[in-house]
DNA sequence: TGCAGTGTTGCTTC
DNA sequence: CGAAGCAACACTGC
C-alpha cells in the first residue's frame, strides 16, 4: 500500500513516539505474518525485552535498530497500517484520531500487536496479509537491503546516478521506475505522478529516452517525492499514518485513479491503461508516445 | 452473481 | 537472460 512518502510519514511519526521504549510483549492471531525467524515463539521470545534505538526506514521496508545488534523489518504490502496508540484486547478497539468505518475495519484487521514498557503499543493491521514482520541480525540485514536501488531522496543521488542506474536496464519506462532493484521506494501511484509531470509516456523504452527527458525524470522523482513527503502522503484510498490520519497529496495528484478527468494541463481526457499487469494512468497528449 | 481490480513482491514459466 | 503470469489474501464495485 504505502510507497516510499508514506513509509517516511509512518517512520517520522514513530521516532517520536516510542524511541528508546523497550517490547514486553507480542501477539498474533496470524503466526504466518512473521517470516524470519520461522517460528512466532521464537520471534516473540528475541523481541521481548529488546529496546528500540532508531527507526528508519530503506525503500519501503520500516526497519527498527534494536539492542543487542538486532533489527525487527516491518514491510506493509498492499492493505498494511502500522499503528500506534493502545488497544483492549478484549475489543480489539483502537482509539484513533479520525473515526469512521474505516477505522472499524483497521481494527479487525490487526495481526500483529507489540505492547511497550509503557503500556503503549504498535500494531499492524493487513487486511489482505501480505505484510510481513522479520527479525534480522544488524549485519545479515544490510547485505539483505544491498540488492535495493538507490534512495531518491538521498542527496547522492544525483544525475549521474540515475542515469547510472537506468541506462542500465531495459523496457518501459514506469515498470522500471516501480523496480526496488533500479530505484527503492516508487510504486503505482508515484510513477505515474513522476511521469505526468515529466510529460513522458509510461510506455516508453528506457533506449528512446533523450537527454532532456532523463532529465525532466530525473527531476520530477525529486520534486513530486519531497511534495508527497510534506503532505504526509496519499490517501486516495486507505492510507493512514500511525495516529489513523489522511495525508494530502491526493489533493494535487494529476493522473493517479483520474481517468476519464481533464489533464490539469492540457484538457485532454486522462487514459487508463494495463502496464506490466499494473494500470497505468497518462495524459494521451502532454505525454505522447 | 461473478469477476475484474486493488497501493507489492517474489517465484515460476516460457 | 528477460518478460509475463500468477500466487500470497480479502474485499469492493461494476
Amino acid at each position: 500500500m504505502p510507497e516510499l512518502p508514506e513509509v517516511e510519514t509512518i517512520v517520522r511519526g514513530l521516532n517520536e513516539k516510542v524511541l528508546g521504549r523497550t517490547f514486553i510483549d507480542i501477539w498474533t492471531d496470524s503466526k504466518k505474518i512473521v517470516k524470519k525467524p520461522e517460528s512466532f515463539e521464537q520471534f516473540k521470545k528475541e523481541i521481548k525485552g529488546k529496546t528500540i534505538l532508531k527507526i528508519w526506514r530503506r525503500g519501503k521496508n520500516i526497519l527498527f535498530d534494536l539492542s543487542g545488534n538486532k533489527v525487527l523489518l516491518i514491510h506493509q504490502k498492499l492493505t498494511g497500517h502500522l499503528l500506534h496508540g493502545t488497544w483492549s484486547m478484549k475489543h480489539r478497539t483502537w482509539q484513533p484520531k479520525e473515526r469512521g468505518p474505516l477505522e472499524e475495519k483497521i481494527n479487525t484487521y490487526i495481526h500483529l500487536l507489540f505492547t511497550l514498557d509503557n503500556g503503549k503499543m504498535v500494531a499492524l493491521s493487513d487486511l489482505r496479509k501480505f505484510g510481513k514482520a522479520e527479525l534480522w541480525e544488524t549485519e545479515e540485514l544490510k547485505k539483505e537491503l544491498s540488492s535495493l536501488g538507490p534512495e531518491p531522496l538521498d542527496r547522492d543521488f544525483d544525475f549521474e546516478e540515475f542515469k547510472r542506474v537506468l541506462l542500465k536496464t531495459r523496457g518501459k519506462i514506469k515498470k522500471i521506475l516501480m523496480d526496488q532493484k533500479v530505484i527503492a521506494g516508487i510504486g503505482n501511484i508515484y510513477s505515474d505522478e513522476i511521469l505526468w509531470q515529466a510529460k513522458v509516456n509510461p510506455l516508453r523504452q528506457i533506449k528512446t529516452l533523450n537527454k532532456k527527458e532523463l532529465k525532466k525524470i530525473y527531476k520530477a522523482i525529486k520534486e513530486v517525492l519531497k511534495k508527497a513527503v510534506e503532505l504526509r502522503g496519499t490517501s486516495t484510498s486507505d492510507y493512514r499514518d500511525i495516529e489513523g490520519k489522511k495525508g494530502f497529496f491526493q489533493k494535487q495528484r494529476k493522473v493517479y485513479r483520474r481517468e476519464g478527468e481533464k489533464c490539469s494541463r492540457c484538457g485532454a481526457i486522462i487514459k487508463k491503461i494495463k502496464l506490466a499487469g499494473r494500470s497505468a494512468r497518462f495524459c494521451p497528449k502532454c505525454q505522447k508516445v
